[in-house]
DNA sequence: CAATATATTGATCAGTGTTTAATTTTGTGA
DNA sequence: TCACAAAATTAAACACTGATCAATATATTG
């Protein structure tokens, strides 16, 4: 009863969050066990505290998957257009995505750390590396210098997506609408409000220069 | 080993439930436990069952107290002024509310139902109740038979309003920004671009009429 | 006062995350 | 080639979980 060369510990590795990443799939974050796992790849339990801290850095693991995931159909596409055009794009892609495996991404968020522990810095990674492909799409309506604002503005429009898809997957908005009207919605006005705004900002700072 | 006429059911219920918020609102949802709220409030965990359909029939109740206590501070608002201040007031309660008790807020969305089960009419009923008084603050901008689109924008900004502060509460956006700023952004341009384009459509109304 | 209905308990079941000692295999150095 | 060390895998144990159920004790009703 020891060790069998039947799979490398990349092998292994993969053989777990493939599995994690099937049962969520069908059966959302409730159906997930450390246990379930070991047995969907043929070993025991103690294999699966063999490759990882414990069942929290599993899921961690395996939604760090889903973040890629997410992060390659994302990033192939042309975001250097006009940014409503460009961030157009990207939500079509994104409900897309949310909508095609949508117990994968509440995972996401259903998952939460115990009090003292935070986000692991190669998670967080995965987030970040999402939100610059937002700032990617806002990019032709900031200058050099403004960097801060930007990233600022990534955020809001970011967070504002999610909010939605959150509640529509969740079913927790009470008479579900259609995800993609309201995203339409959001993205027409707020990106109509954020260029009247930076173009009053522009003028604003021309004549402070003229002055 | 039977009827204890200490508390009536009532009593029993509000007991259980107090003990549930106390629970998450120090340790989470993932501190709670049938067994754990039996004992805080001196029973079994028979009684639970007694009084509770299941587990997240418990949940479900906690969550509603949350929101009832989420509407109670934001239903006395007077929202009868110019739409972006009431939105303003609104967001400024809401963001008071989840940053001072984020666990118990956190757990309304952390908590998802098992795949068949939907949402109660009565809980749905408390999120509508929440969607209301955004409406309300909306109402101005929206004439008779309007109806639809304001209740429509109302969900756009709730759901939006909702990703920031979650994003923020699970430390899910990595770099963590003030909350307060982002909403402030989302508010002003949102309201910015909506108010410019119902002033178009109006317009575009007003010369369909006129042809 | 008897009968019925209800509340409460303890025990039980299958399952969970986690740890640990024992066991078996692999890889290494002599 | 062989002993030895390192690593992997297992089964068993622990304390917990949600859920169910028969037994029991009380309250209410007729």
């Amino acid at each position: 009863m020891a060790r069998r060369s039947d799979h490398s510990r990349e092998e292994l590795h993969e053989m777990a969050l493939e599995a994690a990443r099937d049962i969520v799939e069908s059966e959302g974050l409730r159906g997930l066990s450390a246990r379930r796992v070991a047995r969907d790849m043929g070993y025991t339990i103690g294999t699966i505290y063999n490759l990882f801290d414990d069942f929290d850095d599993l899921i961690l693991h395996m939604n760090g998957r889903t973040l890629d995931a997410l992060h390659g159909t994302l990033v192939i596409l042309h975001l250097d257009q006009e940014p409503r055009k460009a961030l157009g794009d990207l939500a079509e892609r994104y409900l897309q995505f949310t909508g095609g495996s949508p117990k994968l991404w509440n995972a996401l968020f259903e998952h939460q750390l115990p009090d003292g522990r935070e986000r692991p810095v190669w998670h967080e990674e995965k987030i970040l590396r999402l939100l610059r492909i937002v700032e990617q799409a806002l990019a032709p309506l900031f200058g050099p210098g403004e960097e801060e604002a930007r990233l600022h503005t990534a955020r809001v429009m970011w967070s504002s997506l999610h909010g939605i898809c959150s509640l529509e997957s969740s079913n927790n908005m009470a008479v579900t609408e259609s995800a993609a009207r309201m995203v339409e919605t959001l993205l027409t006005c707020f990106m109509g409000g954020l260029q009247y705004r930076l173009q009053k900002n522009q003028l604003l700072n021309k004549k402070s220069i003229e002055q």
